[in-house]
DNA sequence: CAATCCCGCCAGGTA
DNA sequence: TACCTGGCGGGATTG
């Protein structure tokens, strides 16, 4: 799949014509990309290519198509079903491909923030810190059926966030509890014995859904190349250490079925490839980074030649963010996109700080560290008061996320903060209600935590 | 024959 | 209740 040499099939629509049709309309005709097939009957009655290949249909292809398509910067928004009707493929695989690349995004955090809990993060540490948690996705879900494009160039960002994530929870563990890597990292056990009436870890249904999804999946997999000393891993060993011991053999199956399918839209974007184990000639998956090369230059897949046998193309976290996002395509390259972005970032941060200032007023005055929308009123209601500090403190947020409108030129922001907006609304006329029993049963304090 | 992974059913969630 | 989302496993294809 690495390898595959070239693409039978090429998105057929011009990148301009591509782009300015997933902005303004999920009307165009449809133009199937991958294939114009000669059809016969096919399994479940549907029509089927006759010279029928599967590699045309590879998830990995198809989201090398998807980049090619859209990895574009006027490129904001994208329709599900367009997306499904420009790539010749039901939306149930445009799913399969958003969830990975939206996981390795990694922190959809303050997408589930209030619009107040957002602003308080703002002010209390560093807005670039908090810049990065919105910008360093690659997509994220804007509305049913609507996602918008963020880009590659906060991948590095991401998945250091993925190595920290773990390393915190390491922290938590401490080394008493005798924990290994894999069972950190491992997902529920399907136990029957969690289903017992007073079963310390029963979850809702939903929980369990969540946990076993493409998306956490795509996480708990790069985590194990971020943290474990391992440059290559098979999708057996893989399943093994993330469902741990004592798993049937179904559903290890399905396991290695569902990391099948990770591994090809990773390798598609040249966060892995594959390669033989010199020892066993099994297949394993071998940890690029993100400074491998995505393989869609116009929607045609380039043959990578192999990288050397024994060098590791393994990146050291904290270096320099690599080539995902400049060099991705010829297309692109001609497009300083990295420059707009940060470019762009920075006009947002800056407008965000005047905003936040004049209607907070200045007054940073050292002593905690808090980032550059640190709050004058903040501090000085944690030096002063305890209860007090924490009432003024939310009407102060209150009033803040009512007033407060950042202008953003990136329309992908926006939206995304129009999104708190409308979330901020609804919570908080939830909490107005609820708020008397929360204080009933968590305390003041607590519910202050949510804020 | 084992490895790979497409395909679409259908349950659960949401508007 | 219609539609969206996505877990899941059967079984076709590939090597």
């Amino acid at each position: 799949m690495a390898t595959a040499a070239v693409m039978a099939a090429v998105p057929s629509s011009s990148p301009a014509d591509a782009a300015e049709a997933v902005v303004m309309t999920e009307a165009v005709p449809s133009l199937p990309q991958r294939q114009q097939p000669v059809f016969v009957e096919g399994r479940g009655g549907k029509l089927r290519d006759h010279a029928y290949s599967r590699k045309q249909k590879s998830l990995g292809l198809l989201c090398s198509n998807f980049v090619a398509l859209y990895n574009r910067d006027d490129v904001e928004s994208i329709g599900l079903d367009d997306a499904a009707r420009r790539l010749g493929v039901e939306r149930r695989r445009i799913y399969d491909i958003v969830n990975v690349l939206e996981s390795v995004g990694v922190s959809s955090f303050f997408l589930r923030l209030s619009w107040t809990g957002f602003l308080f993060f703002l002010a209390r540490f560093d807005s670039d810190i908090c810049f990065r948690f919105i910008c360093e996705k690659i997509l994220v879900r804007k509305a049913k059926n609507r996602y918008s494009w963020i880009g590659f160039g906060g991948v590095p960002m991401a998945l250091r966030e993925l190595k920290m994530s773990d390393d915190e929870d390491e922290d938590k563990m401490g080394d008493a509890d005798g924990d290994t890597e894999s069972e950190k990292l491992s997902q529920p056990v399907d136990n029957p014995s969690d289903n017992k009436p007073g079963a310390p870890r029963c979850r809702l249904r939903s929980d369990h859904r969540k946990e076993k999804s493409l998306g956490l999946l795509t996480q708990n997999f790069v985590k194990l190349f971020l943290t474990m000393e391992v440059d290559t891993i098979s999708l057996d060993e893989a399943a093994k250490l993330l469902l741990g011991e004592g798993h049937a053999e179904n559903s290890m199956r399905t396991k290695v079925r569902r990391l099948y399918d990770i591994a090809n839209v990773l390798s598609s974007l040249n966060f892995i490839d594959k390669i033989q184990q010199a020892d066993s000639r099994k297949p394993a998956f071998r940890w690029l980074g993100s400074a491998g090369k995505p393989k869609a230059e116009n929607g045609v897949t380039i043959a990578v030649p192999p990288p050397g046998k024994t060098i590791s193309n393994k990146r050291a976290f904290g270096t320099e963010l690599t080539n995902i996002d400049i060099n991705r395509s010829r297309l692109d390259s001609t497009i300083p996109k990295k420059a707009k972005l940060t470019q762009s970032g920075g006009e947002i941060l800056k407008n965000c700080k005047l905003s936040v200032q004049k209607q907070l007023g200045q007054g940073s005055k050292g002593g905690f560290v808090y980032g550059p929308f640190h709050p004058a009123g903040a501090r000085k209601q944690e030096l002063d008061n305890g209860n007090k500090g924490h009432t003024d403190n939310v009407q102060n947020w209150e009033s803040l996320a009512a007033s407060f409108r950042p202008q953003y030129q990136n329309q992908a922001l926006g939206d995304l903060f129009a999104h708190y907006m409308e979330a901020w609304k609804s919570w908080y006329s939830e909490f107005a209600q609820g708020s008397s029993m929360m204080q009933q049963h968590f305390g003041m304090p607590v519910i202050n935590q949510f804020l």
